[in-house]
DNA sequence: TGTCAACTATTGACATGTCAATTATATATC
DNA sequence: GATATATAATTGACATGTCAATAGTTGACA
């Protein structure tokens, strides 16, 4: 059978994170959970607005992950000043510490998945998918409601 | 922000998944459904095994849908007579009609995708994604259990 | 000022996935 | 033939995501 581009996206992303799973669960995280305190660790304190609009997920999700993170003492939250709608996110030491963990694992995870692809290639595979996502956004910045 | 392969995988499957949703809502399918159809639709009856293998993902989950499906009455399951462990799973006609419709949408949709791609660039992607998977599962293969 | 609309986070109900345990059936081995 | 092991599907508990509804807060404007 030949693969739709959908299954093929669908199935490197799910072997990728099935390889990360254990790790993630070493680390005393769920598997949504990673992104959120990278992007802490990189960008520095924000919303769960913020959380949900880059990564495009439901803030429900965030939510509920945020619970979870902030029991696990990854990250702390406490109300905006400024607006008393807010939530404001800051990673913990310990969070920094399990983000940089999990970054250093990705890394070498990505090499596996790598492996024997040149400088090139990988320059070329990493521009596709950014030019893929990027097709979606444009296309949906038209077209907000119907396919 | 560099974003990592990983994140660029789930960002652009993630974008994809996002715009075909409320198509499979419209034909009465769930988000993980339509490739059960597709692949009973290409490879004929098979054992509720063979999709949890084919797509690795654990027969729980498979489980669930093929009760959901039999619901909706896009798929018969039968007790297979040469064993009476497994269940034999066929398309109905009305799943046959939903996987075509699916797979004429999503073809659609990686239209969109690949926007702007050459031919070449459409070959060489879809032969990156092939590769990557490829690495993980041969990877996977050497070191069964440790990361 | 008062009202209405927009924004932020939360909650409930559901789908899809994980893992672990269970049940039932087949197969292998002694 | 009896017993042990492997296989197929199911079920329960949980995480992450969706959608829809709600509560509280802010902002805009008559």
């Amino acid at each position: 059978m030949q693969e739709s581009m959908h299954m093929l996206l669908y199935r490197a992303f799910h072997a990728q994170r099935n390889i990360l799973r254990p790790y993630m669960r070493a680390l005393g995280l769920g598997a949504g959970q990673p992104k959120l305190i990278a992007y802490l660790a990189a960008n520095g304190p924000c919303r769960q607005r913020d959380l949900a609009d880059y990564f495009e997920v439901d803030p429900a999700a965030i939510s509920r992950m945020v619970d979870s993170l902030e029991k696990g003492g990854f990250i702390t939250v406490e109300a905006d000043g400024s607006n008393r709608r807010r939530n404001l996110l800051t990673v913990t030491d310990r969070g920094l510490e399990a983000a940089d963990a999990w970054m250093a694992k990705r890394a070498q995870v990505e090499e596996i998945m790598l492996r024997g692809f040149s400088a090139e290639e990988r320059e070329a595979f990493s521009a596709y998918l950014t030019r893929a996502r990027q097709n979606y956004v444009d296309w949906k910045e038209k077209h907000p409601c119907e396919i």
